[in-house]
DNA sequence: CAAAACGTTCCA
DNA sequence: TGGAACGTTTTG
């Protein structure tokens, strides 16, 4: 039914050209922690092609000396264009569907080997994570198992909330000051929800623009289909938001048509 | 008030 | 059943 993934992501001029309306901002104040180490105008001066996955594993030097942030010292730069690039979002989006399936487990870093992204960890951020995916790596993706520290680097970087379990992830909402009459849920009466705000795509600040909703955005009415927030995909209290497994399929995402094309690319190398 | 975007309905 | 279109809500 549906035809190859129709992003490439964002990285021509047109493109950057109509995001700049889009706002560079999360929209919640938890978002302002978000360890995208470069602002939208970043990516937007930087097309990012293919992604050397290889450069990414060992950063050449050249990598390494990235000029600094002065406005985001907090988070030295590990990989953006992965994250931001089609291939990055391919990958948070794998590790995400594994961590909606209870197939990635996150827990609490034991060994110091978990933080392996260097030092710029800091905080919540340099709990790390020892993930068991990776019995499943082989047989579930088509691409070499060294590419998932990348994900993991984020996952493990504590800024993943769990979206497996909906309850937690209204609970931090709320936590944060988001009153359950604003989330859609109980009071009787439709109200908006909003963005998580935390998952990939929500992290996601440019439109592809080539989507079907980037294009039609006029009639449309609807964000980037790579922007939608997962957390709005699912039903408001329907079954996905209980099953885990349920709801994806990983064979037929866009996640792997994707990858596929990646690889077609080049871009991955395994 | 305008823009953005979620929710719902309609249609192929 | 998925996508497009539209109504509506939210936000700045």
């Amino acid at each position: 039914m549906s035809t190859a993934v129709d992003i490439a992501g964002p990285s021509s001029p047109d493109q950057a050209h109509s995001s700049a309306k889009i706002p560079n901002e999360p929209l919640r104040p938890s978002l302002k922690r978000s360890n995208h180490p470069y602002s939208l105008s970043h990516y937007i001066s930087t097309p990012s092609p293919a992604v050397d996955v290889k450069s990414l594993i060992q950063p050449s030097p050249a990598q390494e000396q990235r000029p600094a942030q002065p406005s985001k010292p907090r988070r030295a730069p590990s990989w953006p264009d992965m994250w931001e690039s089609p291939s990055g979002l391919h990958l948070a989006h794998a590790a995400e569907l594994l961590m909606r399936a209870g197939l990635l487990a996150l827990t609490p870093a034991t060994t110091e080997q978990a933080s392996g992204s260097g030092p710029e960890e800091d905080e919540e951020d340099s709990s790390g994570c020892s993930t068991d995916f990776q019995p499943f790596l082989g047989a579930w993706f088509p691409f070499s198992p060294a590419l998932f520290p990348l994900a993991g680097f984020q996952m493990g970087g504590g800024h993943w909330r769990s979206t497996a379990v909906g309850a937690e992830g209204i609970e931090g909402l709320v936590a944060e000051g988001y009153s359950p009459s604003s989330l859609g849920g109980g009071g009787g009466g439709r109200r908006k929800r909003k963005r998580c705000g935390e998952c990939v795509p929500c992290r996601r600040q440019t439109n592809c623009e080539q989507c079907s909703s980037c294009r039609n955005r006029k009639r449309g009415h609807q964000i980037c289909k790579y922007r939608k927030c997962e957390e709005l995909k699912r039903k408001p209290g329907g079954p996905g938001f209980d099953s885990r497994v349920s709801g994806f399929d990983l064979r037929g995402s866009d996640f792997t048509l994707g990858l596929a094309q990646e690889r077609s690319n080049g871009a991955l190398d395994g």
